[in-house]
DNA sequence: CAAATTTTTGACCGGATGGACAAACGTTAG
DNA sequence: CTAACGTTTGTCCATCCGGTCAAAAATTTG
């Protein structure tokens, strides 16, 4: 499967470093069809011939950048585990996919683009790794729902709830820009979706008496 | 601004729909750039010249498609007004939202498409028109929160997150199904949805002693 | 230093793509 | 019927784009 010894040399791993952090941002912006080996090149200071001695196919940088991604991506979601209050836990899931959506908006969009186009390069990844891993976080939440510690509901549309939220501010930034105008829409609006969200996900909409 | 009289002949009106009907699919799930004049007249069921007929460039179509998209979008959200009980409006604009992404998925990832690369072609009406409905509504919530009608919170990001959770089933739709599975993916999801969203919106996770 | 190896570049190729155009075809009104 | 107008198609073009290749330049190794 995997290239059995990718030995690099220093500059290799230099210099695809500099590639993925190019592609990144081009690929993030214009989505894998609408984006040219030429951009990237241009992003990452060097001529096409020369990127593609470091990746041969376009395909490959993607490639690479859609691996090394949903690693991290995970990493939220595989830190919940049942130790612990239920809703503490919960609201440092929401704290931390709202941090990231902060601190990696492209790769949120990057997942964002994929998954919009039918997730044609990473289906098999999400019925095999994505789903398992949800269906075990689902069963700890069901746990916690039997035993009274949170309201009864749907797990697993909980967390698809908690990704929507939270991504939304990376994937449609400039609507929310947009929408927030320049007072509201500047390095507060993190702050503002944290309190919301805090707010949503514990006491929702009605109004508590006390 | 717009063509001062655009009469358009029987056979130019029906054309016309098929293309944009064809450009639906088409740019829905490969985006601007990853769609091609040929891809469009070939699910049109007419040759390249023959389309380009009815639309003399591709961005033609695209800024059709927008403008349309754009009307029926916010209805849902045009709908909200402050007569009745809030909680009752708040809902029944989520169940719409719902509905919409259940029945227009290709018009929502048209849509997320445009705003993921930057809204490149629509940032004026954000700034416009949809920020200042947007103002609208978020003045109605806002008196509703005064009067102490629904638990006081940032109206806007309420918005936000109505949006984020209902497009969400079109847009990353794939993923949803590829979570829940064969079982649980099939059509019941919608109907799980709207009973998680309504719980979320209106309760929250917090147990409630009965 | 010199040989071997790695990195960089300019030139090039074939296919895809957006779009132009004129000629052919169809339709309709007088 | 026929002239005018609307519709359709085949052909063609310039550009873009992913990718190759051989040769030059730089670096590493002995």
């Amino acid at each position: 499967m995997d290239a059995p010894a990718p030995r690099r040399t220093r500059i290799q791993r230099e210099k695809r470093d500099v590639i993925l952090e190019a592609a990144l941002d081009v690929f993030s912006t214009h989505g894998f069809r609408g984006s040219t080996i030429d951009q990237i090149a241009e992003a990452a200071g060097m001529s096409k011939p020369n990127l593609l001695y470091y990746f041969r196919r376009k395909e490959d940088i993607h490639n690479t950048l859609m691996q090394r991604l949903l690693d991290t991506w995970l990493a939220p979601l595989r830190e919940i585990d049942d130790v612990g209050d239920p809703l503490t836990e919960l609201r440092g899931y929401i704290r931390r996919k709202l941090e990231m959506a902060r601190d990696f908006p492209r790769e949120s969009r990057l997942f964002a683009n994929e998954i919009l186009q039918g997730a044609p390069r990473i289906m098999p990844l999400l019925e095999g790794e994505l789903k398992s891993l949800v269906d075990e976080k689902a069963e700890i939440i069901k746990g916690w729902m039997r035993a009274g510690r949170i309201a009864p509901t749907d797990p697993r549309h909980l967390i698809f709830s908690i990704w929507a939220t939270t991504q939304h501010y990376a994937d449609f930034d400039v609507q929310v820009r947009a929408v927030l105008g320049p007072d509201r829409g500047g390095e507060g609006r993190f702050e503002d979706a944290a309190r919301f969200l805090e707010q949503l996900f514990l006491n929702g909409l009605v109004p508590r008496k006390a």
